[in-house]
DNA sequence: AGCGCCCCGTAC
DNA sequence: GACGTACGGGGCGCTA
């Protein structure tokens, strides 16, 4: 019986002329460009990928060639210096994904193929020609978008359009197409020519007459010979006056299958993909759908370069290792891998199911280690049961020290800005992208006192941080439960209220919906102050201007408040319990705050209210363990404490020295009176003065938070700088010093960026002096606490105290105590916070205890 | 449906 | 325009 073999087929991709079309037709469509998060073009790379393996699948080649252009010049624009001139511009966002369109193709394994100073068209004849007329049975498929290219075809070779719907020409459907037959289509591009090509063609002759002409003649050739005998006048006289152009367009728009390249079919063979490149690629091109079709698992074998399967692999490796080289660690909790690395190009990933074999390594004290952020890895570890010693370096911590710029922290923005390359997400790259991160940003602090910030406070203060997540704080829900239902009854009724006071139902909760019933159903008077944008604000100060007239501004302003805390803290936190621990894990961030603050976030621990009475229900349901009691310590007017400090102003800091109530003093000066006789409400006047000169407050928002007219204001703020002299200096030296420098900086010397100082805009000017003057006194405070926090941490664990600290609120710590260490850890706690610092002032520590967060007071 | 931005409100 | 530093929820418009 006969059996039927396939033709052979080899397929030639016109590559550049594919990409180059491609990209137009989607920039012409007007879609938005696709780009990778860091702003890399990618759509020719991915349209391209996408018709490489339609055709991969759908004809399944054997035999296969991508064929790339000469960058050198070629022979034919040295032969004619206008040549394809129109095509030469290429977007430079194109020429950026060529090497990913090389990498494409590597990682499908298809071979490439390029020849010095010859144009991919010519290769491509050249290539076709000789394959018909050297392998007997095998057909030629040319994959281009270029109908220049039909003039190859023939009984054997064929052109598969991709761009065009796959359309598939034979020599019947070259005709079809182009009202030729494919060996006259050079003839009818010599007199329609190519505009974009460059090719000059007949003036007065287009698509219809090139094609009539050559069916009329047969050819250009008799044509040519033939012109008298041609009816129309404009095809008759171009074709007698510019015989010379239209020879040469058609010896540029012949294809020279004559240009000598050698090449081999059996190197043209289509291989299995190595997967593990293509992941690598669409990492890089963020192309995620379809790194998802790749699937997770085959990662095994695929990433076996950079990866240790074995445990004689990770001993091996391990052995390799330089005994005093640092070594940089990640764990890729997602993919499952520890990624490890101690030079460039050493990086390697090691499965976690094999993490154990490390263990020695990373719980050696001797090996050094380098981490992007110490306090995650630590955690991470901890939960393999694996405990990291030594952690010297945290790459993180150094950038932030370099720029404090929150956004400018994470792995992917330094590897961006330090490394100008897209982090791949392996964990062995991830690890070597911290090593080299780490030797450019590292010499940057050294020797400064930077460094003293980082190898004394922000890097000795992650594992106390980790300790504090690690706990946790342990939460009533029941008492929470109980709260989540009486709010909800009241929030309804309020809401109830609300919807007959305005006469109709609506979303309390829009913004939007709630200025139109206010202000346009109800006609209630609108704020002077507007919103920044299109509606006219609903902010609290403007319901509270409100709401001695018109009861409907007092129901919505609590509606708010309750569905505030019942949302955000009441139905939230219960969520965010971890059911291994029965308790709330916040995560703390050394990186959150420009000035040097911890952040807290998942939840916002640092956020939990106070105010309300309703707020501080909320506050009573963070408990100790059980039996044990809630320690609360916090600084007493710290940042004014500060200001005393740095601006050594006589008054100030004389008051603090007798310790006076510092409000009641800023009263009496400012009204100037005898503090025996300051009313509470020039207490509350003066507290707004003094927390208004550590934000850099004016009088206009004096005026606004009490209320009063802004001439008042500004009296009141005349007479502060008047009595306390010291602070004016203090603001016009720091301001001065910034604007010098560019940084703001702390006591300890962190420092941050202000950089619109100098700006022409005085409202970013304005901006960046209130930063400059209060970022001083924010990060100091920050450093004091921080160094407070190392200290008892370590004297906790000196004195085997089972005490533990829970959380941090920028001027406050919160432990919780068994009852026989209370007063032991409330002495221990105020000794330590108070004497962080030796300051011009006394440092003050308020100590409470209690059974709740509310009542350690 | 998911993302980003705005408004608003909570803390220190 | 007007008070510094954060985080987060809900609304809402945009994009896919």
């Amino acid at each position: 019986m006969l059996k039927t073999v396939p033709t052979p087929r080899l397929f030639l991709i016109d590559t550049f002329g594919f990409i180059f079309r491609a990209y137009h037709a989607r920039a012409r469509s007007g879609a938005p460009p696709m780009r990778t998060s860091t702003g890399l073009s990618t759509e020719a790379v991915y349209i391209f990928h996408n018709m490489l393996r339609k055709l991969l699948t759908v004809h399944r080649p054997d035999h296969i060639a991508a064929i790339f252009e000469s960058s050198a010049p070629t022979f034919r624009s040295e032969q004619f210096a206008n040549y394809k001139a129109n095509r030469t511009e290429i977007p430079p966002d194109l020429t950026d994904q060529i090497p990913s369109v090389r990498r494409t193709l590597e990682a499908l394994r298809i071979p490439i193929l390029e020849f010095e100073r010859f144009e991919a068209d010519d290769v491509i004849g050249a290539i076709a020609t000789t394959a018909i007329q050297n392998v007997k049975d095998l057909e030629v498929v040319i994959v281009s978008s270029d109908k220049d290219m039909l003039q190859l075809v023939n009984e054997r070779v064929f052109m598969l359009n991709p761009m065009k719907d796959d359309t598939w020409y034979d020599a019947a459907k070259v005709e079809e197409f182009m009202g030729v037959p494919p060996n006259r289509v050079i003839d009818l591009l010599a007199l329609k020519g190519d505009s974009v090509d460059n090719i000059p063609g007949a003036p007065g002759i287009g698509d219809k007459g090139a094609k009539d002409l050559i069916t009329q003649f047969g050819s250009l050739d008799a044509a040519l010979e033939r012109a008298a005998e041609v009816q129309r006048k404009t095809y008759r006289e171009s074709l007698q006056n510019h015989r010379e152009q239209i020879l040469l367009s058609r010896k540029l728009a012949t294809i020279d299958t004559s240009v000598p390249v050698e090449w081999r079919l059996d190197r043209l063979v289509l291989a299995e993909p190595d997967t593990r490149a293509l992941k690598s690629l669409y990492r890089d091109m963020e192309f995620f759908s379809l790194l998802k079709e790749l699937g997770p698992e085959d990662d095994s074998h695929t990433r076996d370069f950079a990866q240790l399967t074995t445990p004689e692999l990770v001993e091996a490796w391990l052995k390799t290792r330089p005994g005093n080289a640092p070594l940089a660690v990640t764990l890729d909790s997602t993919n499952g891998f520890v990624g490890l690395s101690y030079a460039a190009g050493s990086g390697r990933a090691v499965p976690v199911s094999l993490a154990g074999y490390l263990k020695p390594v990373l719980e050696s004290p001797d090996v050094s280690k380098a981490v992007h952020d110490a306090k995650l890895t630590r955690l991470q570890f901890e939960e393999l049961g694996i405990q990291l010693k030594s952690i010297d370096e945290d790459v993180m911590l150094t950038a932030f020290l370099v720029n404090a710029d929150p956004s400018g922290c994470s792995p992917e923005a330094l590897s961006e800005r330090f490394l100008d390359r897209k982090l791949n997400a392996a964990a062995e790259q991830q690890a070597e992208a911290s090593l080299a991160a780490l030797q450019i940003l590292g010499p940057k602090i050294k020797g400064t006192e930077l460094e003293r910030v980082y190898r004394e406070i922000d890097l000795p203060l992650t594992p106390v941080l980790a300790g504090l997540e690690r706990t946790g704080i342990r939460i009533d829900t029941a008492a929470l439960a109980a709260q989540s239902i009486v709010l909800n009854c009241q929030i309804e009724a309020l809401a109830a209220q609300v919807y007959e006071q305005a006469g109709k139902t609506f979303n309390i909760n829009s913004p939007q919906q709630l200025g139109k019933v206010l202000f346009e159903d109800m006609a209630l008077p609108p704020p002077v102050k507007y919103g920044k944008g299109k509606s006219i604000s609903t902010a609290a100060d403007v319901l509270e201007a409100l709401a001695l007239g018109y009861p409907i501004a007092q129901l919505v302003l609590d509606y708010r408040q309750l569905t505030k805390l019942k949302g955000t803290y009441i139905d939230a936190l219960p969520l965010l319990i971890k059911p291994s621990t029965g308790r709330l894990h916040t995560t703390f961030n050394q990186t959150g705050a420009a000035t040097g603050r911890l952040s807290s976030s998942n939840p916002n621990l640092q956020n939990i209210p106070i105010r309300t009475e309703t707020g501080r229900e909320i506050r009573a349901a963070f408990i100790p363990a059980e039996g044990w009691n809630l320690l609360v310590a916090d600084y007493s007017q710290i940042e004014l404490r500060l200001l005393a400090h740095m601006s050594k102003d006589a008054v100030l800091t004389a008051a603090f020295q007798r310790g006076e109530d510092i409000h009641t003093r800023t009263a009496a000066e400012v009204f100037n009176v005898n503090p025996m006789m300051v009313t509470p409400e020039m207490r509350r006047g003066a507290k707004a003065v003094n927390f208004g000169i550590v934000y850099g407050q004016t009088a206009f928002g004096l005026a606004q938070q009490l209320g009063i007219e802004r001439k008042e204001a500004d009296v009141y703020i005349k007479r502060y700088f008047e009595r306390y002299s010291g602070v004016r200096a203090f603001i016009d030296r720091t301001i001065g010093e910034v604007r010098k420098t560019g940084f703001a900086t702390t006591l300890f010397g962190r420092r941050r960026p202000i950089p619109d100082m100098n700006s022409r805009n005085p409202s970013a000017r304005g901006f960046a002096e209130r930063t400059a003057v209060n970022t001083p006194l924010q990060g100091t405070a920050a450093d004091l606490i921080k160094i407070a926090m190392i200290r008892i941490a370590g004297r906790l664990a000196e004195e085997k105290l089972e005490s533990r600290m829970l959380l941090q609120v920028h001027d406050e710590l919160v432990f919780e105590t068994p009852p026989a260490e209370t007063d032991a850890l409330r002495k221990l706690v105020k000794a330590e916070m108070e004497g962080v610092y030796e300051l011009g002032v006394p440092m003050v520590v308020e100590c409470g205890v209690g059974p709740n967060w509310r009542d350690a007071k």
